[in-house]
DNA sequence: GTCTATATAAGGATAGAC
DNA sequence: GTCTATCCTTATATAGAC
């Protein structure tokens, strides 16, 4: 509901209809709405969380990076990373004002510096941060096409890999501005 | 107010606050809060329409995209259309929701109709889509990065022909997915 | 753990004077 | 064209019985 109708307009009473219960009991297990959204992601950041706290643990090279994205794309395919993520695209001003929208931000920034370099020009960093976003957005934009999940997984992490190997490139070898 | 803080968050009382008028004075203008985004749209709704139907009336084909997307490009860096593009980016549900946009909706599947063909794999869709995102969000994805307007544009404009290329480029010439 | 009932605040939108 | 004052609805959240 929050991802079709956004968060401010779905509404606790709205929600505690559709689960049959009154808006007090509703209550009574989340304290409070951000606490309905914190619960939803609790798993997703540990996931998430694991897996960075192993990819800093590896080279900071080429492949960590590429095989980060792999095993980032693999956990995408599981239905609470992908739902987490579609949320808070549809909802992006609440990673500023949400608390669990700020830990989202907060691990996003950290999968960002795993990808990128300090010393990686703006078009480095620009097709590093679109491979992150062929993953994520990957259901959105294909939605229209058939195609099973599967498929829409590989050519996202095909186009993906493919964004990565470019930004790893030395520079002009990939690409041709003026063509 | 709306990109920043989410539409359903800005409320007709903060906005009249800060024009240093009262709710009534700013009813006068906006009969609806949707007429406030409508009105803020008109300019790019109009510009974009233009360049399509300059679009459509040409050859079906990649030099066409290129042209287009060069000149949705330049068009993207006049304020209005960065400001409407980060507005519903940032505000996503609004698309279903407001009547604003879902023209807005509209307008972006023709763009999207004629930058893809049905004939194109999911990859090639993935790629032509990631093209015209990449010119939506590189103030976003770079905005931490030093650099003038003028290179993140280019660097954006850069990306996705590169993406349009690869996407026109014939199957498995562009790209080793086993690799 | 769930209910009924209610508190409290804010929202979008209007009426009517000036 | 702007104001004061207000309507009506809905929202999040709480109190207290069962």
């Amino acid at each position: 509901m929050f991802t079709e109708d956004g968060y401010d307009k779905t509404s606790l009473r709205e929600i505690a209809e559709k689960l049959g219960v009154t808006k007090a009991a509703l209550y009574y297990h989340f304290p409070t709405k951000d606490d309905i959204v914190s619960s939803l992601i609790e798993q997703r950041i540990a996931a998430v969380d694991a897996l960075l706290d192993w990819a800093e643990a590896q080279p900071r090279d080429s492949a960590t990076r590429r095989e980060f994205l792999e095993r980032y794309a693999v956990l995408h395919d599981e239905f609470v990373h992908e739902n987490v993520i579609r949320f808070f695209e549809r909802n992006q001003t609440l990673i500023n004002t949400l608390p669990a929208g700020k830990r989202m931000r907060e691990q996003m920034m950290r999968v960002f510096a795993l990808l990128t370099d300090p010393s990686d020009s703006l078009t480095q960093q620009l097709r590093r941060a679109l491979a992150l976003f062929s993953i994520h957005a990957s259901w959105f934009l294909l939605r229209e096409r058939p195609g099973t999940p599967e498929e829409r997984r590989a050519a996202a992490l095909e186009v993906a890999s493919e964004l990565l190997r470019s930004a790893d490139a030395p520079a002009g070898e990939d690409a041709d501005p003026a063509g």
